[in-house]
DNA sequence: GGAAGATACCTCGTTACCGAGGTATAGCGA
DNA sequence: TCGCTATACCTCGGTAACGAGGTATCTTCC
């Protein structure tokens, strides 16, 4: 059981529970979902597929390889399967404030077959962002991006103020229409 | 020397070349600037400083605690702040592509005392973001937001819209005033 | 037929990072 | 004086993730 485990896992628990994929193809899509933002090495990826292979979430079958190499297609257990809704209905703490894995858990969000569930996730990452923060001090007041003379800091204030009200409206859109 | 070195060492030189810090105090800063996308544990910060001091990077001065317990004032040594700068014009391809240590690099990029690089920097994470990406695709097409019929999948297209348009606007803008 | 390039998978050694837990100092209220 | 909270720092065991490097298959082009 991965009680511990990291984005990964949940992208490759999300990826399969779809439709059966070979680890190419996997890392493709995981890149193209989070490689922008977070790239993923290929050292990284396959051992994370033998760990959840001997824990039981996923099998492999060898497949004569259609374009080149012998793939290895990996389908989720029902264990695996079972464990992707565990983690999308009970995302800890690091799921939720980790943009990494809060975006991820969004990509996936859809296999919870259950509209109250999915709002109360999406309901703990609104609380979350509506907690008072900012970036920086000056002493114990915070600075806002008027304020600063610093263009860089400046601007980091300003992508990040877009991404929050864009994330923001949506989320309380959302959570309206699964409400209503 | 710190070939390999993670984002938190850039925030720890980052904030030290302004003025010493106290490990609690550097704790608190770290966590106001990245701590709401990516939170940093007590148990990674301690072990990096040890390791930035072995590495001559910083050098501690105990002073009797001012309100509870005693506390380590940390000073960058000139190692270090030669290290800060050093990162911060020749950033490593992580740091660009990987949003958390793209946006450390970003908040300390004014210690760089020279447009000309700092723009250099800048036009490196434009070039990057100028890549066509997409989240999802089917086949080789890549899916829209308006395509999709996952309320989730189509929140995170948004939302990853919203950040993009602010960025690269801010960035051709920055770009153009440091130039000009 | 030989080289190049894409596909596809893997190992190894190292390290950054984590959670859980521990220690000590100081101030405040009961 | 007994806890409680906040400050301040630390160790330990475990693991996810990394870069560097390697192997094998198939197609394409010269």
């Amino acid at each position: 059981m991965g009680e511990n485990a990291g984005m990964l896992e949940l992208a490759i628990l999300g990826f399969l529970y779809d439709a059966p994929l070979h680890g190419y193809e996997l890392r493709k899509r995981i890149a193209a979902l989070t490689g922008h933002v977070k790239p993923v090495a290929e050292s990284t990826l396959y051992p994370a597929i033998k760990r959840m292979e001997k824990a039981g979430l996923l099998a492999r079958a060898t497949q004569p390889g259609a374009v080149a190499a012998p793939r290895h297609v990996l389908t989720l257990t029902e264990d695996g399967r079972g464990e992707l809704r565990r983690r999308l209905a009970e995302p800890d703490r690091r799921d939720i404030t980790d943009e990494n894995r809060w975006f991820t858990v969004l990509a996936f969000l859809r296999h919870l077959d259950d509209p109250v569930a999915q709002a109360a996730v999406l309901r703990r990452r609104l609380a979350f962002l509506e907690e008072p923060a900012s970036f920086f001090y000056e002493g114990d007041r915070p600075l806002r991006a008027e304020e600063l003379d610093d263009p860089f800091r400046r601007g980091l204030l300003t992508i990040a103020r877009a991404t929050s009200r864009a994330e923001l409206t949506w989320l309380r859109e959302t959570i309206g229409s699964l409400d209503g």
